[in-house]
DNA sequence: ACTGGGTAAACAG
DNA sequence: CTGTTTACCCAGT
């Protein structure tokens, strides 16, 4: 996992609060708005340094412009260290989809030199540990089909309709 | 050894 | 042209 102390924070947006996890490198995780409402005592106001203060601010505009279909001007850093090098090869290549575009995992695949590892690649998008902001959402199956979203394919299909994807039916 | 956020080819409606 | 089945691929656990 990660070393040194983590810092939880809650990053308020127009779309429900997200939770995200700062390490010593920057953001580390980021989940969507759900059940388990955080204790206060574990954001970070109060006991964090400054410069986690700065990230988490950077963190929550860069969420509420990604949610709204902007290109975020600036993002806080990601700590993707808690991934294999597969797996940050993969989230780093989603990271280059273009907002409004979308990559299958068969090209994910390719670009990162593992033309046959698209089904590894699906793995890795669902290891993401910072949606939105590492948009896995915009990785469709092929043919333009949603494919699936561990995080809830709602929100995938919520973000993606943000951006003006169209996308065609699926059956799963 | 098994799983899964896949895929393409081969058939069936 | 869509829906199902079948066989393969591959990193993570």
């Amino acid at each position: 996992m990660i070393r040194g102390r983590l810092h939880p924070a809650v990053i308020r947006t127009s779309a429900g609060d997200f939770r995200a996890v700062f390490s010593s490198r920057g953001l580390a995780q980021l989940q969507f708005p759900s059940s388990p409402p955080p204790a206060p005592d574990d954001d970070i106001e109060q006991s964090a340094s400054a410069q986690i203060a700065a990230w988490k601010r950077l963190t929550q505009e860069a969420l509420e412009s990604s949610l709204n279909g902007r290109v975020p001007a600036h993002l806080p850093p990601l700590d993707l260290s808690q991934g294999t090098e597969f797996q940050q090869a993969v989230w780093l290549a989603m990271a280059a989809i273009p907002v409004g575009h979308t990559k299958s995992y068969g090209e994910i695949a390719q670009t990162i030199g593992r033309p046959k590892a698209n089904r590894a690649v699906g793995q890795a998008c669902g290891a993401n540990p910072i949606p939105v902001l590492i948009p896995c959402h915009r990785v469709l199956a092929a043919n333009r089909k949603i494919g699936g979203f561990s995080a809830g394919l709602d929100w995938k299909h919520r973000l993606l309709a943000r951006e003006g994807v169209e996308l065609r039916a699926q059956a799963v």
